[in-house]
DNA sequence: AACTATTTATAAGA
DNA sequence: TTCTTATAAATAGTT
């Protein structure tokens, strides 16, 4: 523009181009200032040089940040915020629902009963009791189940044990007979185990749950009681 | 700068703000412009007037978002993502939370009981089995304290019935002796409608809004239900 | 929005 | 890079 007018193309000098950045970019700047505080204006540049360098302007007082978020605003373009804001609005309404769900909770646990009015409350006593029909129901089936499983135990122990008894009566025999028997013996580590522990062992799983109809009263302390037995 | 230079700082004016501000601009878009096709460039300017108004340049192929993203990824400067990333793990905890809420109230009504073991069962029946009392007891208090409602609102209209009828017996009476009672009676105003309007005054009375304690609770739709059960 | 006197920006050269 | 400088461009105040 001076000393002859250029084109406005891209310079193909590498050098010429830098040297021009440079000078203009400083002269864009000081335009940008000028204009921000003469007309009390929020400016904001951002440059990024054909060689990947960046430059920023920002007018005083204000932050590069800021005058996006209002340029979002004001576009209601969906750069980011949209996004954003509808994350914030799911945030609040996840935060009522929690809380609606807590509130719940708490009523279901007999707190915040103030809330409710007679036919509320009359409603919640009536789901509560229902509910609790359903959940003794499971936990004496629960019951049942495990009655069953120390059933089975129960007859396999018993079936274990007649089979040692059975095993010892004949070594026994044997025994009598003649004193390589228990050497010749054939039994396991473990069947000659069984045997010496025997009586408490085989005992205390015959007390096992045998009992029918425990589903008819079964009170929790029952399961302790199956535990330690 | 022209016609006698001015000095940089804020135009009082606000005619003259204005005009400035859109000569500047223009001037400012177009320096812009040509920077950006001289150097290769990208330029993004954005400008919010003091009067609200939103200008932007972009310079030829980019677009805002691009020069921001790329502006943000050389700074390295956490202008959104953090607090983005910050709400979204929010957001994915409290639908946790929330999920979890569900699953307790479920169970509490007695679905989703497989999840449980037989301890959480039995536990879950015993907090029940007391919520469900405190539940009870609350629905029987307020029962209790209607019904002792109504009985003072019986009581107390009782009291208003007999009341008047003695007056109507005292006036009837006198009124059999002579005509001049009804003149020379000294009861009041109210005294003298009930007897004329007879038994309807008496038990319009009866619901007027006398009694003492409404404050206890009363319900519209509790007294419903009292008067159905 | 147009004019224009003047300031300012800057291309090319040093 | 910076300085110089001739000249193009921008623009303040006016119409």
């Amino acid at each position: 523009m001076v000393r002859g007018k250029i084109e406005i193309k891209r310079i193909e000098n590498s050098t010429n181009r830098q040297v021009t950045y440079s000078k203009r970019r400083k002269g864009l700047f000081k335009k940008a200032n000028e204009l921000a505080i003469l007309c009390d204006a929020k400016v904001s540049i951002i440059m990024h040089s054909n060689t990947g360098k960046l430059h920023e302007y920002i007018s005083p007082s204000t932050t590069t940040k800021q005058l996006f978020d209002e340029y979002q605003k004001t576009l209601k373009i969906d750069l980011w915020s949209s996004h954003y804001e509808i994350m914030q609005e799911n945030l609040r309404k996840l935060k009522e629902v929690n809380n609606k769900l807590r509130h719940e909770i708490r009523q279901r646990m007999g707190q915040n009963l103030d809330d409710l009015n007679f036919e509320e409350l009359r409603g919640l006593e009536q789901d509560m009791d229902s509910s609790l029909k359903i959940i003794r129901d499971r936990k004496y089936r629960g019951i049942t189940n495990q009655i069953e499983t120390y059933k089975k135990k129960a007859r396999n122990a018993e079936q274990i044990h007649r089979g040692l008894l059975h095993k010892f009566v004949s070594m026994d025999a044997r025994d009598e007979g003649s004193h390589f028997g228990l050497i010749d013996d054939g039994g396991d580590y473990h069947s000659v185990l069984g045997y010496q522990n025997g009586g408490t062992g085989v005992f205390g799983l015959r007390l096992q749950p045998n009992q029918p109809n425990l589903h008819s009263g079964a009170r929790s302390d029952l399961a302790h009681d199956l535990r330690l037995a």
